[in-house]
DNA sequence: ACTAGCCCCTGGGAGC
DNA sequence: TGCTCCCAGGGGCTAG
């Protein structure tokens, strides 16, 4: 699923092909098919058609990432004018392929890449959005579970955007601090700290596989209470969640589940799993011995060693 | 202003 | 082998 790391990862690619394309026209069936019709998604068909009068004929001029959202700022030009600053912001969920590539409409209802290759990956071709470029490419969104969303707002009133207005300091900002981390996951004083992770409007990027990841290598139990956690751990879980996040960039993200990157690939970082989805398998930790173990904690799994990582309570 | 819990969705794995 | 059932899970939304 994509989490810092994975996103990261489709920004950068997309960054090398899309920047400085014009958007030709748009296609999408999210509106065909789905019951989740909130009035502010493009799964609304009402909605779809004002964003696509917004970005037909708009160029994109940057892409950046906030937590999980991929943001696509766009221009029109009128007469050598900017008109209108928009900002495309995507959610991939928990399915969610953002990829280019060359692709054809087929059958009348789905899109498939041309050229054969990782484009054609069966995980791929749930494509549900289209943005036709003026470089006859595709910037496609594939979306198995069509979870993801996709909004658009001006760029200078991204603050009305909620989960971007409340999100958290970024996982990997520069300005984050050991001493801040502790000070937030304080603050959610009785919250288990496996749930305090995922909270995106605490820290931003951090999601499933790589909360306990760090959890286990800090030797943390998930359901520590947030508050008892000491302030001198935090300078290990800072240290831990920064490598991880960084080595996972290195080896294109996590593709344990069905990541793919802007080009349709996979990433190498599930190789690197201690313990997420190890279930029943030994502690990797050198002389543990302990057997990884299950829970769920607030509805979402949570994979720890039971022998060596401490429940503070 | 909080948080807990339901819901969206569908391929794939488990179980029989 | 083929069928059915249920799980994966981020985050929006609503109720308390």
């Amino acid at each position: 699923m994509p989490e810092l790391p994975e996103v990261h990862t489709t920004v950068e690619g997309l960054k090398k092909v899309v920047i400085g394309q014009i958007i030709k026209d748009i296609w999408s069936d999210f509106h065909l098919n789905t019951k989740h019709k909130g009035k502010d998604t493009i799964k609304n068909k009402k909605y779809f058609d004002y964003f696509k009068q917004l970005v037909v004929g708009a160029k994109i001029i940057s892409i950046e990432r906030g937590g999980k959202n991929i943001l696509i700022h766009i221009k029109k030009n009128h007469q050598g004018l900017t008109l209108e600053k928009y900002t495309i912001v995507i959610h991939m969920k928990m399915t969610g392929h953002l990829m280019v590539g060359e692709y054809q409409f087929r059958n009348s209802k789905t899109w498939i890449a041309v050229k054969e290759g990782p484009l054609q990956d069966s995980y791929n071709q749930f494509i549900h959005l289209v943005f036709s470029l003026s470089n006859n490419k595709h910037l496609v969104l594939s979306d198995m579970r069509k979870f993801a969303s996709v909004v658009i707002f001006e760029t200078n009133k991204l603050n009305e955007h909620k989960t971007l207005a409340t999100l958290g300091p970024d996982a990997l900002d520069k300005k984050l601090t050991a001493k801040r981390l502790f000070e937030i996951i304080h603050q959610k004083k009785k919250m288990p700290i496996k749930s305090a992770l995922l909270d995106q409007s605490a820290i931003a990027g951090i999601g499933n596989i790589y909360s306990d990841e760090i959890l286990w290598q800090t030797n943390i139990h998930p359901l520590s209470l947030a508050e008892k956690i000491p302030e001198k751990k935090f300078k290990e879980i800072f240290k831990v969640m920064r490598n991880i996040l960084k080595l996972s960039i290195k080896h294109g993200g996590d593709s344990k589940s069905d990541y793919r990157n802007a080009f349709g690939e996979k990433g190498n970082f599930q190789n690197f799993h201690q313990v997420y989805g190890r279930k029943g398998e030994e502690c990797p930790k050198k002389n543990c011995l302990g057997i990884i173990k299950r829970i769920v904690v607030k509805g979402r799994s949570s994979h720890f060693c039971p022998k060596h990582q401490i429940l503070y309570k």
